[in-house]
DNA sequence: GCAGTTACGCTACGACTCGTAGCGAAACCG
DNA sequence: CGGTTTCGCTACGAGTCGTAGCGTAACTGC
């Protein structure tokens, strides 16, 4: 994950920029998340925790915004996978646990909404955040249903995609984990995830139409 | 909603605290919010919108955040309410389509996920949010639930509370809503409040028990 | 090798915001 | 009227911002 690509076209030329930098600045983003949080995180700061000049961050990252979005498309790289459980109640189950296991950690909790929150009025940062995290979430739900029609886990269903429907339940799934762990400010067990799951298992079957 | 209560205990003595000063102030918040969202958000502009001294604002609120909060506070205020539509299903869409209506508004979007953020790492902010903003959207949960209860719609039912189900509830809609709008930046219509009403309903019908 | 190109660390800069202090005037109470 | 609190105003040191300029380091193509 380049961090900004190298301006225009690949540049074969000169020095080329310091992959050692790259995670000495991504390490001392996500520290200084943990710390300051987002609000306090300053650019000056983490160029010296990461041992590097704050033009060299300059060069790399238009801002703050832009940088915390890199160091959280990293945190979910890292975390995010939708492990085949064998029913679509247990898919869905651990990829509950999961996302919220990713917003336990303290800079998950503060940087993904500060970040949704500077998105509001930035649709180039908006961009970036929907390729770089909702993207791949959203994968998630694509392969855990198709794998539930494959399974013939839901009755009525012709089998063919419903795009519709497909952005509900990825709604539903990560809009409520994110509200559960950051709003309500309350925490996701097993139990909670099975009564989630339950629900929205029960929801789909008892709307076979959509 | 005063905005911070007088110090200690009430003060009768001495000049009194300028109530039109309050509302320029929270009604300069809330225009700053629009143009230069949370980030771009400074005391000092919001003071000098307000034709208030800065010393004037420090006075009352802490901080950006407990600004932001009883703004928010107030626009939720004006917007959240439940009137009684006649079934579950119709409460639940009428809910759905106000909360999303308040998030359209620019000065929601940017401030109420930043304020979460920074509650991430602040419980006194966490708890401002709570009894300003959330408490009160969880009261309408409650009342909805009752009222369906008293219309029948929750087979096998006993009538006895479950907080455990209402936190559920509130989560899925408030939070689902929530991330449609701000995260996935999708619009909330008619069609969609009432494809996520269904799968609600659906959902607490197919699961009598919880 | 050498010239060309790009990234690096370092320093310095003006502009801005922060939160606080000190002042005299204004507004309310007994 | 004296006591008390808030008001607007000004000023302040501290910290951050994002950029510019410099000499050096690293890599490519001739």
């Amino acid at each position: 994950m380049p961090p900004t690509p190298p301006a225009r076209s690949r540049r074969r030329t000169g020095r080329p920029r310091s992959a050692e930098a790259d995670r000495a600045i991504l390490d001392a983003t996500r520290a200084a998340l943990v710390e300051l949080g987002f609000a306090g995180l300053t650019l000056g700061d983490v160029a010296a925790r990461a041992g590097v000049a704050k033009t060299t961050l300059y060069r790399r990252w238009a801002g703050k915004n832009e940088l915390v979005v890199d160091t959280l498309a990293a945190l979910f790289e890292e975390q995010l996978e939708l492990p085949d459980r064998g029913s679509l109640h247990a898919d869905i189950e651990g990829v509950v646990l999961r996302f919220a296991g990713l917003l336990d950690r303290p800079e998950t909790r503060t940087a993904l909404m500060a970040v949704v929150a500077e998105a509001g009025h930035d649709e180039a940062l908006r961009d970036r955040i929907r390729e770089a995290i909702v993207d791949r979430q959203k994968h998630l739900v694509l392969l855990g249903r198709a794998r539930a029609q494959r399974r013939g886990e839901m009755p009525g269903d012709d089998g063919t995609a419903d795009p519709a429907r497909d952005d509900l339940i990825f709604d539903v799934v990560a809009g409520t984990v994110l509200h559960r762990v950051m709003v309500s400010s309350e925490p996701v067990d097993r139990e909670w995830a099975d009564r989630l799951a339950r629900l929205l298992v029960g929801g789909l079957t008892a709307n076979p139409g959509c």
